[in-house]
DNA sequence: GCAAATTAATGATTTATTCAAG
DNA sequence: CTTGAATAAATCATTAATTTGC
């Protein structure tokens, strides 16, 4: 092995050793006088150069960390499948991570006035009800509540909406409003879980969204 | 509990324990209609917002994963520790972990040739002779080795180098720049672990530098 | 036991970062 | 390259827990 015309230096087991020594011993980044030291000591044991051992602390010091870091990256992962375990278990509560999964809503904005009451409105809406996608970004736009109304007859859509003040939290004309587009109901608490017949098969094996 | 004029909403105990459910059932974001049907549900159990439930999984979310940082660091600082006490092992080695513990210095530098042979020197130069600080962070500092002479009588600083091509390593008029300037000496290989008597004591139990 | 004082949790807000569309 | 949406991080502020002296 390491023959003479070798065009890269292969350290030989006495070498190794001690670098791996010295490594251990916290060295990380050698001085430009450590690795003359290092350099000579372990020419004893055969040919090797300054860069060589410079080299080799600066590969050996990256592969640590990127061992660890695909250590601990694996721990997460593991940890994280051990909650998607758990959430098998909680599979009843999956339809929550789902929109549009029931055309039933039932809404319930609070909204600051002097005397702090709170409002309570519910309405059935199906299934011509579109919310807007995606997730709620700010408390607005947790209780603006934009929605469309498309009717299936005529394929309008009008654009609904509770407008709400910057941080202010302030209800405009909310039962005009509400009245107007939703056929109201008698206030009634949905189920937290409620089920519906087409996808109670699948959700219990059902990967929840990113 | 939690009085009427309060400031800021504090969950009931069911309240939180039905978003600790949903959380461990996978939703972290919510979107805005689900902040409505929670809030819906969790109204049930004691005055809440939509912005409430908002801020709770952002909140909830982040601090999940500050907790798991935080566990994962201290992980990592175990192991560092358990490095640091193999260390106290091995810590014969600890001199390498300071420059100028000792005036002696012996350079052993290898340049590539078409014979691929090896340079050795070595040179005594104490007190005057001044090594650049710091770490290597290229090959070319690992190897180039400046440093200044400087004379106690005339107070005059001369600049040494030993030059290096860029990623070339051929060694540049070495022998008469280090034979200008340094008291050669019969080349000798230096203990790897040279212990000096002023410091002999200390060394057992000094933490290395971080 | 209990109430003031201190500390820890956590709700609410603001600021920074990332990323994609134009 | 700029802008805007979305997200994450940092921070502020109040409440709940706890400690402490009596």
């Amino acid at each position: 092995m390491s023959p003479a015309g070798s065009s890269r230096w292969s350290p030989t087991t006495e070498q190794l050793m001690i670098l791996e020594e010295l490594y251990r011993s916290g060295i990380r980044t050698p001085s430009a006088s450590q690795i003359q030291q290092i350099t000579t000591h372990l020419s004893f044991y055969g040919r090797i150069e300054g860069k060589n051992v410079f080299y080799w602390f600066q590969n050996h010091k990256a592969r640590d960390r990127q061992k660890l870091r695909r250590k601990l990256t694996k721990q997460l992962q593991l940890q994280q499948q051990q909650q998607q375990q758990q959430f098998q278990l909680h599979h009843h509560c999956q339809q929550l991570n789902q929109d549009h999964i029931t055309n039933h809503f039932v809404g319930s904005f609070g909204y600051s006035t002097a005397r702090s009451t709170t409002h309570d409105f519910s309405f059935f809406n199906s299934p011509s009800l579109i919310f807007q996608g995606g997730a709620a970004n700010t408390p607005e736009q947790a209780l603006s509540c934009k929605w469309n109304v498309q009717n299936p007859q005529s394929n309008l859509v009008e654009n609904k909406e509770m407008a709400f003040c910057n941080y202010g939290w302030t209800l405009v004309d909310v039962d005009n409003q509400a009245s107007s587009c939703c056929t109201t109901r008698p206030l009634k608490t949905l189920d937290l879980f409620p089920l519906t017949t087409t996808r109670i098969n699948e959700d219990c094996t059902a990967t929840p969204p990113k």
